[in-house]
DNA sequence: AGCACACCCTAAACTATGTTAGGTTTTAGA
DNA sequence: TCTAAAACCTAACATAGTTTAGGGTGTGCT
């Protein structure tokens, strides 16, 4: 763990993702200090900017620290598929230490503050410092987490469970950095872009949405939904967030196991 | 890269992931002697064996050297869905070096053998090793790439895109452990399996099956199921190995990079 | 203030896929 | 060799979701 003053000083640099791992793990003085001498470099990139295209070659790591992105697929027929969103926190083109080609677009969704980190930096400090490697674990880990449940979504929820669930994850997430005091969440997609999301059509998300709307669990407006009732709306999902794993490693551990 | 001795000598223990790997990156000769030090428990698990019970907790960590299992969620209403296979070369459960509790079932397909390891051993070997979680980090990058290529197939691919798809990338994994030269698939699923790998019904998955048999792409019998045109097949889906990166990387450096 | 554009909404016809409910074949094991 | 269980197949009907096509509405820009 950090000193409270060790801790004030890194928050300063990279407060998003210090809020989103320091509730799931310990950041030695150390670490900290490597992910300070790696955020050197903050930029802005305006709503609307590709950071990487598809089938684009690229090589920086970037880690955001306001705003949103998106992660999406076009189809050969002009369809397309998000992946994933990315919120502050969150590492965008992390691949990019591991392959210099993207099969996907990845584009600003709001203006978004960033550090941006050369691919071989981050390498290096990889090599030298096994807590940061870690650390990196466990975001990819929970990366992981996050799309294998979005595969059940797709494969086998309904599309009604399958709106509730994501936005409860959105939710989720973004409270994980922001903290649960805030009661009102809202999420910067328009229809268009929650049904690429959901793997559905426009016409069908709108009807799905509305049946959210009129149970009062949901509202939404010119690209801004707005969640009304949160603990129903995790009951339509049967979300359960046991798997973004925002809990201590350390208090687990406690847990009986099994051999 | 390993000596021809040193390679045969690491082989004889961990054959399936040292080829796997090989093709993608360097392995050097101490994290070659680290993975042999893990994989001193050799297990053999029969078929139908539950390796991590849904909700269950978990602490080790395996290997797989030959055979098949399968990575599934059950929901609430009984159906299922199977987020990923597990085939030679790839861990199983590699989380239990993260978190200690699944929210799936991982269950041996066939006779499966395996290394176990413990995760505390792993964790002990990647905290020494910078080569080794190199090497687990290019691994989950390919897990990574794998996951959000299924969400594409779930989300914007028809009911025989997806399923000759999922028969290509089993095929190409397959294949890049076992060598090219072997020309006839058989991959041991069974329509109910591949129905709940698509997010489909059993009904639809078997008229998807033989619409693809008509063409002379597959045949299957008897959870068996077998490629016959590859190229076709490879067509049908839409099938770009890319995402499977294998490809050295240093090889991918030549090309020009976007800054 | 006015215009253009992105976003939202709806209806009606259509299609892919699901469900139910049977049936046959194959395999493993007593 | 017989049997039970697992796997596969089929048809008829039901439905979740798509497509097309259109019209409305708010927002930001000039």
């Amino acid at each position: 763990m950090l000193d409270p003053k060790e801790k004030r000083e890194l928050v300063s640099l990279t407060r998003a993702i210090v809020k989103k791992i320091d509730g799931c793990m310990n950041v030695d003085e150390d670490t900290a200090h490597i992910i300070e001498d790696l955020c050197k470099e903050q930029i802005e990139l305006p709503a609307g900017t590709v950071v990487v295209p598809q089938d684009g070659y690229y090589s920086d790591v970037y880690l955001v620290e306001s705003g949103w992105a998106i992660r999406s697929r076009y189809m050969p027929n002009g369809t397309r598929q998000i992946v994933n969103a990315v919120v502050p926190g969150d590492f965008m083109a992390f691949n990019a230490v591991l392959f210099n080609r993207s099969d996907f677009e990845l584009k600003c969704k709001t203006d978004v503050c960033a550090y941006r980190i050369s691919s071989d930096a981050l390498s290096r400090a990889l090599g030298r410092n096994a807590a940061l490697s870690a650390l990196l674990f466990w975001i990819n880990g929970q990366e992981e987490s996050m799309l294998t449940e979005r595969i059940v979504s797709l494969g086998r929820r309904t599309a009604k469970e399958r709106a509730a669930h994501v936005i409860c994850e959105l939710v989720a997430r973004i409270e994980m950095i922001s903290g649960a005091g805030t009661q009102i969440h809202t999420i910067p997609l328009s229809q268009d872009e929650i049904a690429d999301i959901l793997g559905i059509s426009v016409v069908h998300t709108n009807k799905t949405l509305q049946a959210l709307h009129r149970e009062h669990i949901i509202s939404f407006r010119n690209t801004k939904l707005t969640i009304l009732d949160r603990a129903q709306l995790e009951r339509e999902a049967g979300f359960e967030n046991g798997y973004l794993h925002f809990t201590r490693r350390d208090d687990w551990r406690t847990n009986t196991k099994v051999a």
